[in-house]
DNA sequence: AAGTTTGCCTAATTTTTTAAGGCAAAGGGA
DNA sequence: TCCCTTTGCCTTAAAAAATTAGGCAAACTT
């Protein structure tokens, strides 16, 4: 469950980049390329690591719009709202979260026409509250890993 | 710009997990391991693919809780309060939107304490409203490829 | 205090990646 | 239309990296 200087140092360098060689990793924390092979299935097996991924750029994909709504489904109706959203291809994250807004979905559109049919597709459902956006401050990145 | 069948593939393959072979991408794309690795060349060359990260599973690195906080700055404060969003070690996304509240900022916190004390600390720059995470429908994931 | 586990090492083998060279189809221009 | 360039792929060989095996010492367990 603690992870140890060694431990943060991997996690660092590989959500940089995922597909360093072992011998980089080794390198730079000082091990031989097997103990860190073993301390990466350790990561794994654990938990820690959820999964080795890539970031792809949306625009770059033809999704030139990102759009994060708030999705109220209305009485009786969260069961299948949730199941809509979740079959939604243009959904890329849904959290179930706390207040009046049930859902908190993030959306990858290829334009506004996209936005309004998707939302359409929802409205007898469930509220919804839009918001674009227009810059991404931070980018998905690691917290901080001190113990 | 356009990705092919095969780029569709590749980065299918590679979502799942990014430190799949070049052999085992050629093997499921049926070309050899030299034209895979060009193709991974080009995508990101064309930045397509961002970065070859991982995903951490935030309870198991002592993060507990997770919340999604819409943040609205007062008048004359909104470059600082983006700095300070941008510093908080717990904060691992955020996206500056339309709409009224101008970020929404993704926590990893280790206590309901951690929380109070972090929004606390911008209480007096921006008005804010927190929303926790119970529990994630859609974990991040590609959005639809097809053309 | 003996036994076990853990975490690391080195060395050898296997596997993968990269580099080189070539070929054919597609695209562009004269 | 024809030639030339580019692109995308291939195979083979060389280089690099990953894995396996075996061993050793320190830290727990009983």
């Amino acid at each position: 469950m603690i992870l140890d200087e060694i431990d943060r140092r991997l996690l660092s360098m590989l959500a940089e980049n995922a597909r360093l060689s072992l011998k980089e990793l080794a390198a730079t924390t000082e091990l031989s390329s097997p103990s860190v092979a073993e301390r990466l299935r350790k990561l794994e097996e654990r938990g820690v690591i959820d999964a080795f991924t890539i970031d792809v750029n949306p625009q770059h994909i033809g999704y030139s719009l990102q759009a994060i709504v708030r999705v109220r489904p209305l009485p009786g109706q969260l069961h299948i709202v949730e199941r809509l959203i979740q079959e939604m291809p243009q959904c890329v994250e849904c959290d179930k979260v706390t207040g009046d807004d049930c859902f908190v979905v993030r959306l990858y559109l290829r334009s506004m026409e996209e936005l309004d049919t998707l939302l359409d597709g929802i409205a007898e459902r469930a509220q919804t509250n839009t918001s674009l956006v227009k810059a991404t401050p931070v980018k998905r990145r690691l917290p901080g890993l001190s113990p």
